[in-house]
DNA sequence: GTCTATAGCCAGATAGAC
DNA sequence: GTCTATCTGGCTATAGAC
């Protein structure tokens, strides 16, 4: 099965409108697409306080005055970029809804594809816990990156209802945090076969509660 | 039972020597301690990045400039804040293999301490795991940091093998993920229930290896 | 050893020509 | 809408009096 390539992996399409009526809306949407892909994929790799503005501009080919054009301050931009994390995040589990009906299979396909991503999670850490724990020490605490695990225990929890288990709530919370857990010691010990191993385990597990 | 307090939550005393043969040294000794103790608590609440010498030397009632006479640059502090948490982790590690002789309760007693911090936890999240993702971000990787983590799964894989599982390394490995995971879904949604669940939950499964 | 003052740098943000 | 040049502030780090 293929899963949509994550917003991580695979940069936005510059997507030159393909009926230009008016070019500049064109170039607008084009440039601010870059600007959040860009965004995206250093504060992915640096995490957001040590992503400079000048590091986006830079990477996504625009001059740094001119980001302010399309977004008023830094936090917009992170914003957008955790609006971009959301927005793959939802077209993942769709495209896993499409193409499993049972919720014993759509759980097992979304632990297989954490488990393809395991050499960039060896890195890089999945950038959704990253965001929830960078932004959580902000004084105003994480804001709408809480989102981000939300959507996944949400959908779970909806998986596991399907099953007929009670607990469905409790159980998606654990199934995320195992991911998450897995995740950071995958990252911190740059162990791609941790994630790998707690991938297939979850799919024994979830075999057992069917 | 009760274990040593956490750095996190007792502040280190500022020891003054009980016998100072030497004005300079017990000054000395106090000023760095404090220095250490201040840099941990705001380095828990804020991070690393935006936790600023100033705000450090504020928290300990030490001028700016004198911060450089104990410590060359912020990182050379920031390092001796992951020692100071990896001694306070084994110091942790030490009282409770006194205090319990079988590794079953061992390892509950670990988790019962976690969730004895679970309003912390649900505020800062877990500090081992926070600075492991933060300098995890760096150029350099995590550095030292990736101790913390490592001495827990160390801890726990002993306990494992004397229960005789030959399976006590990814046992181990399992554990602290589950620990750190909900440790993240805990402070991301301000849910200190989620960790004392968790830690009960562990409880039964440890129970079920024996 | 201690502390004040400040140097030097670099980030976010803005002004204004084009 | 685009881009260069620059302002402003805050942070790390240092100089140097005491």
């Amino acid at each position: 099965m293929v899963l949509p390539g994550s917003i991580l992996f695979s940069k936005m399409t510059d997507s030159v409108e393909e009926h230009p009526v008016e070019g500049r809306t064109a170039t607008r949407r084009g440039k601010r697409e870059r600007l959040v892909a860009a965004a995206v994929e250093m504060i992915f790799r640096q995490g957001v306080e040590a992503t400079t503005l000048a590091d986006i501009a830079a990477e996504a080919g625009v001059p740094l005055g001119n980001v302010y054009y399309y977004f008023k301050t830094k936090n917009d931009l992170v914003l957008a970029v955790i609006e971009a994390h959301l927005a793959e995040a939802r077209a993942m589990f769709a495209a896993i809804d499409a193409a499993h009906a049972a919720p014993v299979d759509r759980l097992k396909a979304l632990f297989g594809s954490l488990a393809e991503r395991s050499d960039l999670i060896a890195r890089y850490g999945c950038p959704h816990g990253s965001l929830c724990l960078e932004l959580d020490k902000r004084p105003d605490g994480p804001g709408p990156a809480a989102e981000l695990l939300r959507e996944g225990v949400s959908w779970a929890e909806t998986q596991f209802r399907a099953m007929g288990r009670p607990d469905a709530r409790e159980l998606a919370v654990q199934v995320i945090a195992r991911y998450q857990g897995t995740a950071l010691l995958t990252s911190t010990f740059r162990d791609a076969s941790l994630m790998e191993a707690e991938a297939s385990r979850v799919a024994q597990w979830i075999d057992t509660l069917d």
